[in-house]
DNA sequence: CTGAAAGCGCTTACAG
DNA sequence: CTGAAAGCGCTTACAG
């Protein structure tokens, strides 16, 4: 390993000290010219970089952000990273990813590396199966600033930045009566999860203030069951006519190739909308009508507030992010 | 700020020595077990976590990798990613993710921000447009290992991991072949891309070799020009019986939409042969043929190949990865 | 305008 | 078994 160079080096070869290498390295107003010149000229031929870590080590923290997500390869959370490292570029931050592939441990290892690695902030979408209060609580002990998004605890007093779910859920129910349909199906992630439970509930008190006598059958994808298994159980002559609403992307990667399979046209044979970034519905023919998500927006609502924190705005609060719906042909 | 605990507060609680306090929780064999048994007690009480900072500056580098690419979200750097974190997570180590845009001043920052981090390693896919020699020499002097993938510099000697692109494209002529088209259409990628070069190459060496009958129609999308905009000087006529081969994923998407439009069927009216990670071409029906392009897969070489680096097998090399065809109903 | 010194939090060779 | 001391590379209050 070849010894990058430092300020003491620097300073030996021009027998001043280290403070003035500093000093004239930043442009302190008491450094005489000349010796800025002769230093800043040593310091690019040596290849002068300065040391993070030392540096660190007295601000007493770092200049990266955190970015916890279940897995990054959703249909969502890699837009949503690239918001943020946008963002965080942009001020002179980077950012760290760590994925917590739905283990409550793993992601409690995770906000103890945030710990360690004194981040400026974390960005965190919470896993699907329990909630690590201790572990969130703790980062506020440690005055480590935290922005939940998109899948956040239901419980605890937290800055939560999430799409607005039941807006879209409600949205997507208005959608399906102007349509005139009695009845549909709806395709819900799992349960337990705070963009399920939001959605659900947009759909649901929508139907009951303005379309009382409309119903749905409400099929959870959970435990890694698979979409087409849950749908088998309606024949081609019970979807004739009907509506699927589909929760999210992930959820319409299943609905399609079972449309395909049974060989259900859309609309003709059946209609369908569905809750999506966007990228999937558009490239289908019909395109697929949709409730946009979009992670990027998203993203930079997350980077907003986590600045406001920082800048001392720390009053806890909850983000919303508008829905609007996107016409295609499905329905 | 809350004070984090240091070895230095639990010293003075239990009256030891900052030394002791340190060897004490690393289990050192000259401590007493009633001594580790207090220290533990009260660092676990006083939530201790070693400082990254003061520890990294003595080993003189961190636990961190760095991910430059282009961008996040593109169809194939996710799934890269996320091979990456995962592995890297095993062996005890993080990712910082880097985005370079295609922009080389932002590569130079971004490869300056991995020096001024003390990585202990670079997975980079470089821009399409020129190529940035001097920074990555400089990583060199720093001792700093870098891993090249996917999008690799063409000069160099460099540590490269990639698909076989020649491999790809001659996999791709092949299957061609013996479907029987005398002619097809190419729709491939910018021309300066080390991808685009290789699988062209791949695509007329067998040609030349085994099928010198066969021509074909190259068409490069570039500049952000649209795959609909270059396929519209091609009336339906002239499309009918054709073989379309995409060179990835995202020109897959653009040809797609354009069939649709065109009403062209697959594979009754024009036939279609893509590159791509396999995860969209399963989503049509018929499901699209391709040759499999695997960003985990390459993830997981790539990081094996840092391994080795890190391990002392640090004579250059190129790794290769396999490709593989599935058949799909769109020829 | 310049420098010596303290300190950020840790590890480890050395001495006892 | 335990501790004092040096040092990783930097910044900055203090003294001159």
């Amino acid at each position: 390993m070849r010894n990058p160079a430092t300020l003491k080096k620097i300073s030996d070869h021009l027998s001043v000290s280290i403070s003035t290498v500093s000093r004239a390295l930043k442009d302190h107003q008491d450094v005489s010219p000349e010796t800025k010149r002769r230093v800043k000229e040593l310091a690019e031929m040596l290849d002068y970089e300065p040391n993070s870590f030392a540096i660190n080590l007295r601000k007493k923290h770092s200049d990266l952000f955190a970015v916890i997500v279940p897995e990054i390869s959703s249909y969502f959370y890699h837009s949503f990273i690239e918001a943020v490292e946008e963002e965080a570029r942009l001020k002179g931050f980077s950012i760290m990813i760590l994925q917590s592939r739905n283990n409550p441990e793993l992601e409690s290892n995770n906000l103890r590396l945030c710990r360690y690695n004194h981040v400026a902030g974390v960005f965190i979408a919470v896993n699907n199966s329990s909630e690590n209060h201790p572990a969130f609580k703790k980062m506020e002990d440690w005055d480590i600033p935290m922005v939940f998004f998109d899948k956040v605890p239901a419980e605890g007093n937290f800055n939560k930045v999430c799409m607005a779910d039941e807006q879209a859920g409600a949205l997507s129910a208005e959608k399906i009566v102007q349509k005139g349909h009695q009845h549909f199906i709806a395709v819900m992630g799992s349960p337990s999860m705070s963009i399920t439970i939001g959605r659900e509930n947009g759909i649901r008190t929508y139907l009951s203030k303005y379309a009382p006598g409309v119903t749905f059958d409400c099929l959870y994808v959970d435990h890694g069951e698979k979409v087409e298994t849950l749908l088998d159980r309606y024949s081609n002559s019970e979807l004739q006519g009907k509506l699927l609403f589909s929760m999210s992307d992930e959820i319409l990667c299943g609905i399609i190739p079972f449309l395909n399979q049974r060989g259900l046209k859309l609309p003709a044979d059946i209609s369908l909308l569905t809750i999506s970034n966007g990228f999937l519905p558009r490239l289908f023919s019909p395109q697929v009508c949709y409730i946009e998500t979009n992670g990027n927006k998203l993203g930079k609502m997350a980077f907003n507030r986590m600045s406001e924190i920082l800048d001392g705005k720390k009053v806890v609060c909850e983000r919303l992010l508008d829905c609007e719906y996107f016409s295609g042909g499905s329905m």
